[in-house]
DNA sequence: TACAGTAAGGTAAACGTTTACGTAATCCGC
DNA sequence: GCGGATTACGTAAACGTTTACCTTACTGTA
């Protein structure tokens, strides 16, 4: 059986409230001389704290949920690093609560989970929410904060890169380099991928030009692969991928057709993960400070001051070149 | 304030016992009017468990944690995606704790974590624990296994590939196709590392050739990169990455010096994911199947039967050239 | 001497469940 | 119409902590 504060109270001679106050550092009402001789029982016990035991007394738990969708996407690092060094820093654990891969199912059940463990707060990354979702969150009285997603009302706390600012400077980016036939590609038509083509379509209409049919998809290499034979056929010359798989996926597929990149095409990457510097040629983007979104999150579910939108910034690599 | 069975009782006439009892599912003990009435209440009230009760008094979680280290690999999803299938289906619920970077204060208060929420057992993914970790584990009575690393006794609970085996593997794939100096590069000398280290040394005594010295290095993107000279210096015609990124990072180097891959210098990578496919040329890879590893590491922390080393496979792709 | 104040520690309630045990009412067979 | 099962519930203890409230003994001061 592991050992209780019940054993260490009978062992040491005191009772379960002193134990309890030495191993809680509750400081001043016990002599030095106690706090030794409790600490040394405890230890020859191999005393560990029940932490769900001091959770029910306490009503919270000093931890925040972090639910995340599968996604073979690569930042899901970066943002994890940000939340979990601002969170230690402010006291909190962190749990990581999976979502599956746009499965609205573990979706839900993720955020069940975490309502029931009285969480400090729960985290949505890349997570588009459903109504039940959302009325579920409302209901709680806990706070929550998506994060690297932006719902179009400031009603609902998130943090993320502003969508339609991004694409409008990738789409710009393109026409400063010469480029007229642009398109958009791999994404959906949910909060970001929405908010991405306004981006898009603002800046081709600043410009006077005509925006090309968005090609959807869902943010994979998979449809970055399946998509390059839409996108060869538009006729452009340019192609913002709706993300760095996307991108990666379209240039594999460019290759095997025998085009050269960016030759042929000039591919414009969303992100900036580590995929970029990894392909040939390394793709151009605009960058999102993935770790800075996270570290913003928590402080806004832990009630403190917070940016909303994390700027970005372009990072040029290899693959846009100037159309003359 | 959340309302507890206690409302629900209270509003619906019965005892707490009931009510907890057609909550639970407990079936043959009360009516179905019961029934009834007392799931209304609760919906009236939105009525929500509370786990940590629940946890506290049946002394378990139906969690299991996973410990996973963050090193910017990214094999981690699939391994992920393996143990939350898995677990599901024996009913149990995942929490994942992030070990931060082969940061051994991290690491260890990650499984005091664990050990302190009673979960149902403990995963550790890709992690080395060092004396006091594993002396923690051992000492709790919960049960917990190793993912993708083999400690190099059946003492301890692990699944994952066989190291040894799967550098002899790769080594013998290189030798067939004439290459005779081959290097080993961006591993370290852990547990998975000096494995696969003799997998190689063997593989290549056995077909009486000399091994080069091993480059080490940390599996990252960064060290593939930085390695790269050294092993241009070495004169090799072929060479072993110790992961993906460590291949990526080569890959890249090499082009960067105007190298021809595989003309230049033939690529084996190690791991087999989608990084593979995204490089140009694409690498070939002896390919782990991590899914595996993880629905199988979740039997062996269920005390199921389970295999101890999931098979490789070779797969071919663009980064190997015969040597002549 | 008396009294307030303080240091050190004890008592017991509370957190929200589950469940062993008890009990009253109904049912069934004969 | 009696005894034993069974059904449908209620009572209360238990899980391992924290903490509000007491108690006791001592210290210092007037």
């Amino acid at each position: 059986m592991k050992p209780t504060i019940k054993d260490i109270a009978a062992k040491s001679g005191f009772s379960i409230a002193t134990v309890s106050r030495v191993l809680g550092n509750k400081t001043g009402s016990y002599s030095e001389k106690t706090q030794i001789k409790i600490l040394k029982v405890a230890k020859e016990l191999g005393y560990r704290k029940n932490s769900v035991a001091v959770d029910l007394v306490k009503k919270r738990s000093d931890v925040i949920a972090l639910i995340i969708n599968a996604t073979p996407t690569n930042f899901s690092t970066q943002i994890i690093d940000g939340i979990q060094q601002r969170a230690s820093e402010l006291g909190q654990g962190v749990i990581i609560l999976y979502a599956g891969n746009r499965d609205n199912g573990l979706q839900h059940k993720a955020i069940i989970t975490a309502l029931e463990r009285s969480v400090t707060g729960i985290l949505l990354a890349a997570i588009e929410p459903d109504e039940q979702d959302l009325a579920l969150l409302k209901a709680s009285r806990i706070p929550y904060c998506f994060v690297s997603l932006y719902l179009g009302t400031r009603d609902i706390l998130a943090v993320s890169s502003d969508n339609r600012d991004l694409a409008y400077q990738a789409t710009q980016y393109l026409i400063d380099r010469g480029h007229t036939r642009i398109s958009l590609v791999g994404i959906d038509g949910y909060h970001t991928g929405s908010q991405r083509q306004a981006g898009y379509r603002d800046a081709m209409a600043a410009n006077q030009l005509t925006a090309a049919d968005i090609l959807s998809g869902d943010y994979s290499y998979e449809s970055g692969v399946k998509l390059l034979q839409q996108v060869h056929d538009q006729g452009v010359t340019a192609v913002i991928a709706a993300s760095d798989m996307v991108a990666a996926g379209l240039l594999t597929a460019a290759q095997q057709q025998g085009l050269t990149i960016p030759r042929d095409l000039s591919i414009m990457s969303i992100d900036g993960t580590i995929i970029c510097q990894i392909t040939t040629p390394a793709l151009t983007s605009v960058t999102q400070d993935f770790y800075r979104i996270g570290s913003q999150s928590v402080n806004k579910v832990m009630g403190q001051p917070a940016e909303d939108f994390i700027p970005v910034v372009i990072t040029e690599r290899a693959s846009v070149a100037v159309q003359k």
